[in-house]
DNA sequence: GTATATGCAAACAATTTGCACGCCT
DNA sequence: AGGCGTGCAAATTGTTTGCATATAC
């Protein structure tokens, strides 16, 4: 929140970063402490949860709501999320151009958008071929 | 869940969701709980939860995701839903053609869209003047 | 009459926080 | 050396659940 806040490099940061990129799963804050403990044996999951508030303040990564759960993005480029509604993974949509927002019918209605999400559900290809 | 349940109409059940369908500020399950005591002074906040999924199930509300808490919406029809940033209410967006997906491009990347969800964030008329 | 719904309180799950110590810079 | 970050555990918050009783049908 604070701008004066000099941020130091710590090996716990780096290695919550570098897990969330290295992954497309889209995790959930333990998974990724039970991760990081196969490097850093003792790291405790409060400063999982802290570090991941810091990156997400960062711009570094981003938090997608899953229910009551966070769930956490390592890739920030804009992109949409489908959510399978079998198996629950959720999974990153790559096509750019599937949604166009009429912005100008917005405006007229009063509200100033800055931005939106969306997020996609149905059957991923793994479970529509398990229904057969 | 189960087909075979014979529902009760119960008072408690026909207060929460009178409470819902008179309001379009998107309640959380504690604020209907203190509007609630205001006819069934002993309702107790279980029962609300309680009532809360089954009215969902049945389809006469929708849940929405707010960060960790639920908000409750007792519009059913198709709408989207637009959140202030400054002030974090959420709104109702009036207009239903601000939006068009392009389902072609989404089932060539393989996934079976049953539905999607768009909240769009920014500022409320509101807040926009408090700014000056 | 009978089984579903309730009130109450305890249990849960996800996340946050206070504190003394550790370790970047 | 100084202060931000950590580990640990306890605290909070939102929600769910077990149980005995009440009530809709």
């Amino acid at each position: 929140m604070e701008k004066g806040i000099k941020r130091r490099n710590t090996q716990q940061r780096k290695v919550i970063l570098d897990i969330l990129r290295s992954t497309n799963t889209h995790p959930t804050a333990d998974w990724i402490y039970e991760k990081a403990r196969q490097y850093i044996p003792n790291i405790s999951l409060g400063t999982v949860y802290r570090n991941l508030k810091i990156l997400k303040d960062e711009g570094l990564i981003i938090e997608l709501n899953d229910g009551k759960q966070s769930r956490f993005d390592g890739r920030v480029d804009r992109h949409f999320h489908f959510k399978c509604l079998s198996c629950n993974r959720i999974f990153d949509i790559e096509t750019t151009d599937v949604v166009s927002i009429n912005e100008e019918k917005l405006k007229e209605e009063g509200y100033h958008i800055t931005g939106y999400e969306i997020s996609f559900t149905g059957l991923c290809s793994h479970c529509q071929q398990e229904k057969n």
